[in-house]
DNA sequence: AAATCTGCTTGATATTTGTCAAGCGAGCTT
DNA sequence: AAGCTCGCTTGACAAATATCAAGCAGATTT
């Protein structure tokens, strides 16, 4: 008993250690120089390690959003549920990614989104106080940051563009080509909602494209 | 001769000298404590007034977006134009906002988007090395950076959010309750591409609006 | 194995929005 | 004053998308 719980408490800690060095692993990719182990010593002390299951809640409506987390590995949903019900999915969070309401997170609003998980997913959490400590002492981390954050900027922008000038097939395309990723793991009623087209509109455009693929070969 | 060419000038450095105070006064604005006199010259240091007339360019398609710019007064629209010719509303620029094509200003790829003003505009513009050298230097302007980048976010989030969730004539509802001023300076057509419909629908959803208005009185 | 559920598809029809064409009033130019 | 552009409206019709209802295959539960 002992023996076996020892063993279970060894995975975890092998499991934190990958969490972290991914993390390590992002934050070198965005700089020229590499960070030391010293400085990273402080990013891992600000981040606590946290698995959420498949359909579990990271964030429910109402509450403050008091966590914002890196995800290391896994793909959760941002979501919003209106009067009749229906969910309508703002962002996808995937490796490498913040996921947050990071309006509650500043302003300790309550949030008027739900996250959860769309299959299991590894977090690196922390707070705001944490955070600004972090990135007032760690150069790295602080240029992470601002990379990540540009990084949203972008893709924010580029959503828009697409939702005022495309038409939903050309959402979906366009999609295709920008996060293919999304297309192979997450089902297609919430690619649908992210699209903002009904499940059964997706149906028929995807028919629609393998169609044309198919005539044009 | 002379003398009205030096009156211009003094008209011109008042002038300029508002800009800055307005500046100065969405940086305390932001903060609880005062910036400095000695802290607010960095500031100024950093930026050139420029005023860019209506219907002139700030940035074109295809340019690389250089300037970051402060808005002081006045309305610009950023926008791409697409294969017919369609103009694509992304955003507007109104004052105590940045304007520029950030993807462009911090990747120094060429933008998709041109910028234009909708009426007579003050800026403060300032380039990426200053921004990030004034950053560093003064406390109170990288507060007021962080505050316009977590506007900024918000608000992209909630346009997402209108588009995927709201009808044409919910969105319009919405853009009245949040951005009343949009609705009284920018023109109707303007505003239909922003929303993501045709002037047409727009008009009509007004004029639907209106009797709803009516009716209910 | 039967029953249920989930994710997706399909068809018929309704609703929303776009397109094209015309018109109208206000302000501007000549 | 005549003519013109601009911003907006309106109507008739077309296209895109939503809605409602049904079905179906594969996974999961009982």
């Amino acid at each position: 008993m002992h023996f076996l719980f020892l063993l279970e408490l060894k995975k975890l800690l092998i499991n934190h250690h990958l969490m972290y060095e991914q993390l390590r692993a992002y934050i070198n990719n965005g700089t020229s120089s590499i960070i030391s182990d010293e400085e990273f010593k402080l990013v891992e002390q600000a981040f606590t390690p946290k698995i959420i299951k498949k359909k579990q809640f990271l964030l429910h409506e109402g509450m403050v959003c008091k966590y914002m987390s890196f995800i290391v590995k896994g793909t959760m949903r941002q979501y919003t549920i209106d009067q009749k019900g229906n969910e309508h999915i703002v962002r996808f969070g995937i490796e490498n990614w913040w996921i947050s309401d990071r309006d509650s997170f500043i302003n300790l609003t309550p949030t008027k989104y739900c996250i959860d998980a769309l299959e299991d997913t590894e977090l690196l959490v922390t707070t705001n106080e944490k955070l600004i400590n972090l990135r007032a002492t760690s150069v790295h981390f602080n240029k992470m940051c601002q990379n990540l954050d540009e990084k949203h900027f972008s893709a924010s922008q580029e959503r828009i563009q697409a939702m005022i000038s495309y038409t939903a097939e050309e959402r979906f395309l366009h999609l295709m080509n920008t996060y293919p990723v999304f297309i192979q793991r997450i089902p297609q009623a919430m690619l649908a909602s992210y699209l903002g087209i009904t499940p059964e509109t997706l149906s028929r455009i995807r028919k629609q494209v393998t169609l044309q693929n198919k005539s044009s070969r």
